[in-house]
Order: structure tokens, then sequence, then C-alpha cells
DNA sequence: TAGATTGTTAATCGATTAACAATC
DNA sequence: TAGATTGTTAATCGATTAACAATC
């Protein structure tokens, strides 16, 4: 079997869950624990760690700073990883200025703009003119980013990503992009979130996770 | 058969690609353009469409306006839903202003915070202080929140929030909410997102999608 | 050792797809 | 009418869960 996006998910909870308990003093867990933490079945755990050979101890559970360690081997985790930010408006500039990305490894190297009234070439991480995206990617062998810009032009702009590199695009805008054969687009859409919510709050609805 | 999130979402998915079809001009859609729109097959569109007894014509596809109308109505989106937004950080902030909304019938009532420096009781959208959340929410009868506080009060002020009536909540933070029976809870987690991008971007990982 | 928990296989469950009769 | 597309049923596919042998 191969994984599917909704097992590396998983992969990611887990992870983070482990965190939070090694932060509360935990020394080793059972899927069981794991489980909880992160809202799924002990059955859930085991199998999605046997799918990447991720082990433990019969009997023992794991150790959690080995699974952490494990866990980030597989999911590429256990080294930096830069990105780009495409659109620096309020979307842009609020996860511009993101304290959270740093912890687990990720680093924003620089974001893009067509305004040059947005331009701050000094800054630690620099907003630069959309011009420079595509040396600016090369150059660094940047691979993932973010893109946040208004509808119209998304579709134009993740070309542009994509003819200068980039293989991964967190899409914010509300479309669906056409990526292509090797591109992996993962998209955050609010609205959808919200009417989500209002469709499952609404009078009678039973609420199913996931 | 009971729908599922997945299932929802696709039903939101349909509504905006049809909103964007009929800024083209489009009159009547079959469901082989709305697959293709929404990026999935023809007879999961026609599926998800019996589920809730939207209905086309044979032979002559949909009406783009009626079937507009449909799925808003299925989705409980033909009114105007208002929601508050409990902390006004940056991402707080940036919804608070954010513009897309409007349109599709979500209204931002108010936003809440614990930083006086933070308040403005007299903008359009105010923001308040969270102690008054409780009353604010009762008297206008709220039943969504999106949670943007930092992860440490996150568990904390979504118990605020439920007390207050809230029902569902957008939540930010990276952490696993424990809800309630009757909340749902929708979670966007950049770091998730990111690390699963970093995984299928990595070397040989085939991607797969959703 | 006895008891408990893993890792894995088999069983179940649910969602997607294919196919086709109904029909406009 | 003939052709094309819906709406729905049956078949397939895949993911989750249950169960249990292995074993620490």
């Amino acid at each position: 079997m191969v994984a599917n996006r909704a097992c590396i998910v998983r992969l990611s909870t887990y992870k983070n869950a482990l965190k939070r308990l090694k932060a509360l003093g935990f020394k080793k867990v059972f899927s069981d624990n794991l489980g909880d933490a992160a809202g799924v079945s002990p059955a859930q755990v085991r199998k999605d760690f046997s799918l990447f050979g991720v082990t433990g101890n019969k009997r023992a559970g794991y150790q959690v700073d080995d699974l952490i360690d494990q866990l980030g081997e597989v999911l590429g985790k256990n080294e930096i990883h830069k990105l780009v930010i495409v659109g620096a408006g309020r979307i842009g500039v609020a996860l511009l200025r993101y304290k959270g990305f740093t912890v687990g490894g990720i680093e924003v190297a620089a974001a893009f703009d067509i305004d040059p009234a947005k331009f701050d070439q000094k800054s630690d991480i620099p907003i630069l003119p959309l011009e420079e995206l595509c040396s600016y990617v090369q150059e660094n062998n940047i691979k993932i980013g973010i893109l946040a810009v208004p509808d119209m032009s998304a579709q134009q702009v993740a070309e542009l990503m994509i003819s200068a590199g980039i293989k991964g695009i967190l899409n914010f805008a509300p479309i669906q992009l056409r990526g292509g054969e090797d591109v992996v687009v993962n998209n955050i859409n609010l609205e959808l979130e919200i009417e989500n919510l209002i469709y499952f709050v609404s009078a009678g609805h039973k609420v199913k996770k996931i």
C-alpha cells in the first residue's frame, strides 16, 4: 500500500502531539496515548507506523525522543526547509511575521510582490519585486512557495512559480489551481472552511469527523 | 448514506466553481464541466447531488443560476451568517480585514482579545475585551467563531467560546482541541500543510490527491 | 514467568467509480 | 426520433478497524 495524504497528515499530527507530550515530561508513550492525543484509534497509529517502518518495542511502547526522530526522518523534517511567500498583502505579511515556523524547521526566505510600495530589501526577510522571483528561487534552490495573491492573478502567478522550479504550493486563493504532473498543491480556503462549519452547525446535521 | 465532511467540502467547491463559470458567461453546465472545474469525476458530481436531492435536467445538464441556488440552500448559505474572531493578533487582524467574506454571505461581527492595547470599540468591526465574549455571543445569537490565539491558551479559550454557545470553531492553533459532542472543530494548521508539501516534494514520493 | 503491547493479517466498512436504464 | 446526459444501482476499490500471534 502507498501512503495517501491523509496518512502523511496523521504522521505530522503524531509528531506535534509527541512534542507536546515531551514538554509535559513524557519519556515513552503507547499507541493508546498517541491515538488519544491525535484523535484516532490506536490501531490506526500502529498501522501508520508500520507502513513507514517506524517501530517501537513490544510491550514497552515507544521512546518519545526516538519516535519524534523517526517521524522527522520520514517527513523529511530533520533538515531546515526554505520557502518563499508570493504576495505581500495582509495574509502574506501575517505569514511573513509568523514565529511558529522557525521552531518547526521551516524558514521563510523571502517574500515577493508587484507593488513597489511593499518592497523592503533590507529586512531580515526581504520583500522583493516579483520579477526577481525566478532567479531567487533558482539560486537558493527553493522548492516550496506560499501563494497569497488575489484570486484573479493566482493561476498566472502559480505558473510563474512553477516555471521557476517550485514543486509545492500552499495556495490561499479560492480557486482550483491547475498545477502539473510533478507539482503538489495544497489549498487553504477560509470561506470553504467556514461554509463547512455553517453546514454542520445548522439545525440537525450530524457531525462526522474528517 | 449520510454525507461526510469531504462530501460537503465538494459541494462548496462546486458552488465556487459555478460562480466562476457564471462570471464567464455560462448559462448551463454538465456534470462533466463541473467535475473538471472541481477536480473530481463526473460520476462523483452526480452522486453528490443525488445525496441531497439536487437535480438537473436529463439530457440538458444543469442551469447555473438554479444550481447555485440549490447548493446554497443545502449549505445554508442563502442567509448571512455572523461570526466572531477570538484573538486579535496578526492572523486575527488579517482575517478581520479580509474582504472576501462579505461576498460569500459571511459577516465578521466582532473580534475579542485580552490585551487592552488591541481594543477598538468604535470600529465597524469592533475589537472588544474577552470578558464581553459571552454576553456578545448570546445577545447576537452567534454560533461560529474563529480561534486565533496562542497555542497555550487555545484549549481554555475554546472552552470559553463553547460555554458562550459557539457550536462551530475554526481553529488556527496547532493542537487537537477537545470540543464536545455538539461542537464542530475545523483545523487550519499552516505548519502541517507545509510539512505535507515537504514530504511530497522530497525525492521520489509519488503524488496522490487529497 | 505472566501480562501487556506491538506489528501484521484478515475482516469490515465506506467511499468512489462504472455502468446503464430512464428520459428529455 | 436518435442521441446524449442524468440519476441510481451494482461493482470496485481503498482505508480503517478488529483480532491475534509474536515477544519483550
